[in-house]
DNA sequence: GGATATTACCTATCGATGATAGGAAGTCAA
DNA sequence: TTGACTTCCTATCATCGATAGGTAATATCC
């Protein structure tokens, strides 16, 4: 199953995950399309399996991040592991982040690294200040809208990402502000 | 032609942009699938069409906002209509603002309405104070970014868009701020 | 050790999809 | 009246995900 889901990402940098066929990945890995049916019940169990694997390596890079003790130099370096992670492979991006698949739910058991990896984010914001649920849907949609700038509009470019820890500032420096008020 | 896109744009409302299928569009106007090809050379002609017509419906619907004097309102009451029309017809703003169809490139003809809104929005940020390409790049990311996670998560709901225009005061004030230091 | 499941593969085929071939009417201008 | 063009059709294609049903090899149990 392993070798599959490596063979089905292998396929999704040449045509994106959407163009990856059973009978291009049974051949990849060297048997016919219906024996695919022994490991998977259906195309979109292997977009969850694909799923689940993915965020996986997205928490084994977050974890091989060393986090600065200041905590907004902590959330700055999560982040930008998080985008670097994100630009390097978009249709791994593709699958974990935009909803693109036609009718792929993730499983609640693939969908749990997400989570976790989520709540790793919303606590390094928490420790950097950012308190309120709003402030924090802010700031994740607004690493989100880079991202997806940068993938969709310049792939391989660094023409929105690299404003990433100017606006983190911001975004970190803006309930201060309200305070003062 | 035009009965053709609006039977399209039906469709999707109940299956998405990518669930529309040539024969129940083709069933919708009354016709056989292969007589929609003397209408169009292909699927993605029809969805060329889509994506033009998407882009004047919201050329229209932003040249009937009255804007106000005062620049910074007039950005948000412009951005507070895009979001809006951004959010009351999902399948029309993914295939107007998402890569999600497979293989979908809008013409160079369909896109220019596209451009014209888009040059629009950038005149109001110059004049609201954002002159740097870099500035006009984050605005549009961060509008971007909360209409994304809007629709993908709580569609119909406000939880992302509400904070547009905190958000976009923060962002015209930056420059104030950063020329401070 | 032999009967019995289970696993891992196969060929053949299904229905739905977008697309094409080729033809039959109708309209319209020369 | 003829020839071009438009609009529609039926029939069919290749590809897609999925299923049916069969065949060996392997593992498990009495």
């Amino acid at each position: 199953m392993a070798s599959i889901v490596a063979a089905a990402w292998r396929l999704s940098g040449e045509h994106g995950v959407g163009g990856v066929s059973l009978r291009a990945l049974a051949r990849e890995v060297g048997i016919r399309q219906p024996s695919l049916y022994e490991y998977f019940d259906s195309k979109h169990a292997l977009y969850d399996s694909m799923f689940a694997d993915g965020n996986r390596q997205l928490l084994a890079r977050l974890e091989a991040v060393k986090l600065p003790r200041d905590p907004r130099a902590a959330v700055k370096s999560f982040m930008q592991a998080f985008i670097g992670f994100s630009v390097e492979d978009v249709p791994r991006y593709v699958l974990l982040f935009q909803r693109q698949i036609p009718g792929f739910e993730p499983s609640a058991e693939s969908y749990q690294p997400a989570q976790v990896f989520l709540n790793r984010a919303i606590e390094l914001l928490h420790a950097a200040g950012l308190e309120s649920q709003a402030d924090v849907d802010c700031f994740i949609a607004m690493v989100a809208g880079l991202v997806d700038a940068q993938i969709s509009n310049d792939p391989g470019g660094h023409r929105w990402i690299r404003h990433l820890n100017r606006l983190a500032d911001m975004y970190l420096d803006e309930p201060k502000r309200r305070k003062r008020r």
